[in-house]
DNA sequence: CGATTCTTTGAAAACAGTCAATCTGTGTGG
DNA sequence: CCACACAGATTGACTGTTTTCAAAGAATCG
């Protein structure tokens, strides 16, 4: 289970980890299976722990006054789940992330990273370029946000990441571009007569 | 120029911040002076500096095939300025960034941070901190940007950044808040009803 | 003052959301 | 193996919101 996790830091870093550093990671990092549906933060806890994505997919999403929900953010294999503000600030958060699939994750706490883990030269090094990725992520589904049309919205998630689309039914994937499902089957149909 | 930079700096950190260290910062920053439609960035440069806004204020745009501008970023005093992903990538920017007033900034170079800069305890801890804001203020945005209502995002925004709304036209705002300034103008004419 | 920028307004068109119904595929239990 | 439930996708008719385009009215600045 933590095999395919230690694959990944090293993919993220140039430093070496040695035995010991293995094996703090195993010992810290928790091995949880979830089943679909599951939670992993309901909106109003604390999130308090960041979850590494071995196998499956989870989503977050809010949920607003009529009861819609909006997700924010989709996760799978070898991506990371987490409300980061809550789990830095240890503030309650908005958001409720749950497994899509049955997913296989390993948990850390904010405090076991701070003490050992980022300690580590290859982690706190993987973390500064995850820290990276992320803000130019964000930054460019603002700008898709506005200044794309709902059409070119899709087609570029659609062309960045082909394996959502096969991973989560429509619904969810117009939820993510701030669309409803209606809008995005037709968009769809729009798509296929070109 | 200098002064409230470090007066920034150490409202982010509990790091004592020694008189070398002091120097190295007044020697790393270089200060320099932007007329109101002067260029910081332009599209398709490398985003060479970073930009600590001592006074004035800035705005970061995208242009669209059809010459409509998106704001992706508003900056006044205490802020920063700069295409995050240019700047630590080296590669081109699909951004514009340039003074909204005319402007007093610190610069730096990627370079110069990471060789001197990030050295520095206060630094490195500073920059923790902003990153984590960065985060949690680009997710709040995209949360907004797929649930709430123009009206409410207006709302928010004019709630949570009074000084933004003070300092720039409202057609920049609307653009901001990715609508039209004839809707932002309307929405505000409904709003003063209530 | 004159020029420029910013804001507002109106009318029409384009776009997206809502609601309700139907269709499809999948999987479960009898 | 069938019947049924369930989740997902599609469609149509309607409503509501936002954009577009054009014009005119304020405000600001040199």
């Amino acid at each position: 289970m933590h095999d395919s996790f230690i694959a990944y830091i090293k993919s993220y870093s140039a430093s070496p980890l040695g035995e010991a550093d293995i094996e703090l990671i195993k010992n810290t990092f928790l091995p949880k299976r979830f089943r679909r549906k599951q939670y992993l933060l309901q909106a109003g806890e604390v999130c308090k722990y960041s979850a590494f994505i071995v196998k499956g997919a989870m989503r977050q999403y809010s949920v607003d006054e009529k009861g819609n929900e909006h997700v924010v953010r989709l996760s799978i294999e070898n991506w990371w789940a987490g409300d980061r503000e809550s789990f830095t600030m240890l503030i309650p958060s908005i958001y409720n992330i749950d497994a899509w699939e049955d997913t296989d994750a390993l948990l850390i706490t904010y405090a076991d990273f701070l003490n050992g883990l980022n300690k580590i030269p290859a982690i706190s090094e993987m973390i500064t370029k995850l820290d990276h990725n992320h803000a130019f992520a964000l930054q460019k589904r603002i700008n898709a946000s506005i200044s794309f049309s709902a059409e070119k919205r899709y087609e570029e998630f659609a062309k960045q990441y082909p394996e959502f689309i096969k991973r989560f039914p429509q619904h969810i994937i117009a939820s993510y571009l701030g669309i409803t499902k209606e809008t995005l089957s037709r968009i769809r149909r729009q798509a296929v007569k070109k």
